[in-house]
DNA sequence: TTGGGTGCAAAGGCTTTGCATGTGA
DNA sequence: TCACATGCAAAGCCTTTGCACCCAA
C-alpha cells in the first residue's frame, strides 16, 4: 500500500517526528490489520519480514512516541503483554473507542460503541461529582462463535 | 483487631488452604485499608511492620491464591504496578464491583455501582451475540476535590 | 508425621536505557 | 551539518520459581 505509506509520513511530519522506515513499517503493519492488538513482539516480527535490521528497542520506542500521540491505542488484558492498534479516528476523539470485547474462549477481540457509557459518564458526574476524561472498558465472556458451537 | 483475625482464619479454612500468620497478615492489611489499592510491595512494607521475617515472595504468593479464591480483587493502572483490594462481598458477586474512578490529579480511586452497566450488557448480548461475563471498568477524570480546588 | 507454606536467592520475561553509529531535514 | 533516530547489549523492574527448611493440621 503505497499511499498508506504517504499517508503515514504525512501523520509523523505533522506530528513532529522524522520519517523513518521503520516508523512507516510499524504503522503499515498496525494498519494492515485492523481490529488486530498486537503486542510489540509481534510488531517486531513482522515488520522483520520486511526490515530484517530492525531492532525491538525501536519497536518499543516508536510504540511510546506513536502512543504519545494518540495515533495507536494500547490495550492491556493483563496477560502480561501490552497490545496495540491503529486509531484511525485521530487526536480528538480518542476516548471514544477503548471499549473492547473479550472472548475468553477463542481469544479473539471486539470493538464496540455505544451511547449508553455517555449517559453513565453522565450520570456519574451527575452523583459524583467526577468529571470523565476517559475510560476504558473490557467485557470478557463468549463471543457468538464460540456459542454456537 | 482479633475479631477480624478470627474471621480470616474461618475465611482461609473454608477455602481449603491453612491458617498462616502471613495469610491473615495480608488479608488484614488489606482490610485496615478499605477503598485502597495496594501493590505487592505496598502490602509488603506494610505486614513487615508487624511480621519483619516475611517474604516478598510470600506476599506474592499469598495475593495469588486469594485472587484466584475471589478473596480479593485486582486492579491493574497500566503504571507497572498490580493493585490488589480486599472482596467484602464474596464469591458469587465477583463480577459486579470492578468499577472503578481513578483521579488523573490527586490519583484517589472510588468505586461505583451502576445499573446502566447491566444494560449495557444485556444490549451487547443482543446485539452482538456475546455473553458477558466479567468485565472492567476505568473511568479516568477529575474527582469532586480537585475540582473544587 | 507430612504435605503445604515460607524465606532466600536466583532466574524469568517484558521493557527501558546507554552509547556509538547512522540518517533525515 | 546536526539533532534526532536506530541497533545492540546491558540494565531495570516486577514477578515467579527452585530448593531446603518450617510448621499447621
Amino acid at each position: 500500500m503505497p499511499e498508506s505509506g504517504e499517508q503515514f509520513k504525512n501523520l509523523l511530519r505533522q506530528n513532529g517526528l522524522k520519517v523513518t522506515t521503520q516508523r512507516v513499517a510499524i504503522l503499515e503493519v498496525l494498519n494492515n490489520r485492523p481490529g488486530k492488538h498486537l503486542t510489540a513482539e509481534e510488531i517486531y516480527d513482522y515488520v522483520k519480514k520486511k526490515y530484517p535490521d530492525i531492532g525491538i528497542a525501536t519497536v518499543y520506542r516508536t510504540i511510546q512516541v506513536l502512543s504519545e500521540l494518540s495515533l495507536i491505542d494500547k490495550l492491556n488484558l493483563d496477560d502480561g503483554y501490552v497490545r496495540y492498534e491503529i486509531n484511525k479516528k485521530g487526536k480528538e476523539d480518542t476516548c471514544h473507542h477503548h471499549h473492547h470485547l473479550i472472548c475468553l474462549e477463542c481469544g479473539n477481540i471486539y470493538a464496540f460503541q455505544d451511547d449508553l457509557l455517555e449517559a453513565l459518564e453522565k450520570r456519574i458526574a451527575d452523583t459524583m461529582g467526577f468529571e470523565v476524561a476517559n475510560h476504558e472498558v473490557k467485557l470478557y465472556g463468549r463471543c457468538k462463535k464460540c456459542r454456537g458451537k
